[in-house]
DNA sequence: TGCGGGAACCGTAACGGTTCAGTACGCCCA
DNA sequence: TGGGCGTACTGAACCGTTACGGTTCCCGCA
């Protein structure tokens, strides 16, 4: 029976005709692939976690992007890709235990997610994007603290020294204001923490206090949370001449803001990203490009390659790359703004 | 054991805490979900087909509209949503039979595909979306026919008679060039199918030969595509006043095109789409908007509500409604166009 | 003390396929 | 003619779980 299905060669071609007229007769299906994945223990299907409600996912040209790559990967080698609802709001982990998957593609998620507890229990291979950045876990990631510090050179040589930061979210509790030194730095988001760290480092070697330095943290990922932060930077700070922000969501909106309140960019503020999404490049955001599909196939690859002998976890980083766009330029001295250049 | 896990009120809690502690001691990695899906019937996931590669459905946005919706159906109802590697290449039917779910959302595929018949032999509910329109399986779509018709009698009232048309592929088979009417009553893809035949009757009305409207088919979806299908247009026939085209991914490659070539839009040319997508709307281009993501969580919904009792197919139809942009003016005479206004 | 009844617990039979050992049979050659 | 061999096919065990019915145990009541 099984092999008039899965191995025609092994039985003579009139028998496996027979067999088949047979079963059709009978309103047989097909063998039933549960039952199959039971025995053989392969389910043919890659499961994705995401921190996100689903539908975010689709909304963040990052995400789409990485979703492209990972399923790129996965059709490759003929798997399926589950995205597992993973709701972060109800701590509900029963999704993640009754996946049918040979392995998970976690994206990044806070490092005391109850999702990414019930992954790592599960007996398959897991692949970390992103965050967090577990020892033991295989890793797709890029160097966030090199690329954001990168950025933050170009400003340095342009002059600013009196910058904003607009951060993403650094914990699964919301706190849309600024964020204090310590939770920069218990951060349970990885990448936020990496870039924040790096932006320190970078400015302290021009003698810039960090702790003068105002940090506005926003926990929806929107274009509104960009501009409304970067008004709150504005007028915690009117001194600053920069906003970087963590993001190309946040930076996009936070131009739109300031630009509303008649503020010319890069005349009058020096605005930043972080992603390199399409809508950033189309309007000239100065911004650090990631390559997010190959990202997503990269995942892919290294869960689904068999070369998982080797004892320690696997790690790949990928290059960025600046990108100077036209929303950088010289600060402008106090009397500049005051009296015209 | 079992009810250790999933049933705590059927035994004390000590006993169950006793069994859970000898489960982790003896490493045991808790129930294992493909063994529980062969025993409940249930898989806890939907899987989606759709008929081009996996990486295209990130790429279109109005694709991308229907997985969010559909995605955020699946996550209310718990449910993971499984894409199916189907490339539509190789004729590979495996991965439909080896997908582990409760049911099947079809997405936009040709009614002739091999994936599609090995869906519909599945002994699970499936959901058509769009297309192919088979009478015996539950339906979420819009009527195209009204909607594009909606859509020709406004250019009609503006005064065109001359127009062309640039359409999707109308069969698995490429043909980038002039679509003969045979092939368009032939269609493989019921959508492309019924919006050229409502053009026709629309245009019959008003005493335009179908015949002499010449109809130019693009296999890609791109707009690139839209752009050599505007310029092949309107070298075959200078005389046309208008383009319409069947969607704004098309579209919009056309009107970037037409203006290349130094064309003013809408007074030189019109030019219409069709999906309502966000570029679309932020270009004001004239369009009609059917609400995609509607669509999927439509779809979604239609597969998982249990009210499967009822012998006939289910249908639902959601509002379309026409975009009037900027790209859509009354046609210039001859004259106009040679002398001025 | 005996009995009824309910709660707690346990054993077992599917679920549907794959795999592999084992059997039957035909054929060749000594 | 009989032994050996290879091919075609068959049957049974196993994958890990859940559902269900049976058994035990304990308590209350007559």
């Amino acid at each position: 029976m099984s092999n008039a299905y899965n191995r025609p060669d092994q039985l003579s071609p009139e028998l496996r005709k027979r067999v088949l007229d047979t079963a059709r007769r009978l309103g047989y299906p097909g063998p039933d692939p549960v039952a199959r994945s039971l025995r053989t223990r392969k389910a043919g299907a890659v499961g994705l976690l995401l921190t996100e409600n689903l539908s975010y996912a689709f909304r963040d040209p990052a995400a789409v992007g990485f979703l492209e790559g990972l399923a790129l990967a996965c059709e490759d080698a003929g798997h399926g890709l589950l995205l597992i609802p993973a709701n972060p709001e109800h701590e509900d982990v029963a999704a993640v235990h009754s996946a049918g998957v040979d392995g998970f593609v976690v994206y990044s998620v806070p490092d005391d997610d109850p999702h990414l507890a019930a992954v790592m229990e599960r007996p398959v291979p897991a692949v970390i994007c992103d965050q967090p950045n577990l020892s033991e876990v295989d890793r797709v990631g890029i160097d966030d603290g090199a690329a954001i510090k990168g950025l933050a050179r170009h400003l340095i040589e342009l002059g600013h020294r009196k910058i904003g930061v607009i951060c993403m979210r650094l914990a699964r509790t919301r706190n849309d204001g600024p964020a204090s030194s310590e939770r920069q730095v218990n951060a349970h988001f990885h990448v936020q923490r990496a870039r924040l760290a790096a932006l320190s480092e970078a400015f302290a070697e021009v003698g810039v206090d960090w702790e003068q330095v105002p940090v506005i943290e926003r926990f929806d990922h929107t274009p509104e949370s960009g501009g409304s932060a970067a008004a709150q930077l504005m007028e915690l700070d009117p001194e600053i001449t920069a906003v970087m922000c963590t993001s190309d969501i946040l930076a996009l909106g936070a131009l739109s803001e300031v630009r509303r309140q008649g503020r010319r960019v890069p005349q009058d503020l020096t605005i930043t990203g972080f992603d390199g999404i399409d809508d950033a490049e189309r309007v000239g955001l100065t911004t650090v490009r990631q390559p997010v599909m190959e990202k997503g196939r990269a995942a892919g690859r290294l869960l689904l390659d068999a070369g998982e002998s080797t004892g320690k976890p696997r790690e790949v980083v990928l290059d960025t790359q600046l990108v100077p766009g036209s929303t950088a330029g010289a600060p402008r001295s106090v009397e500049e703004r005051w009296f015209g250049p």
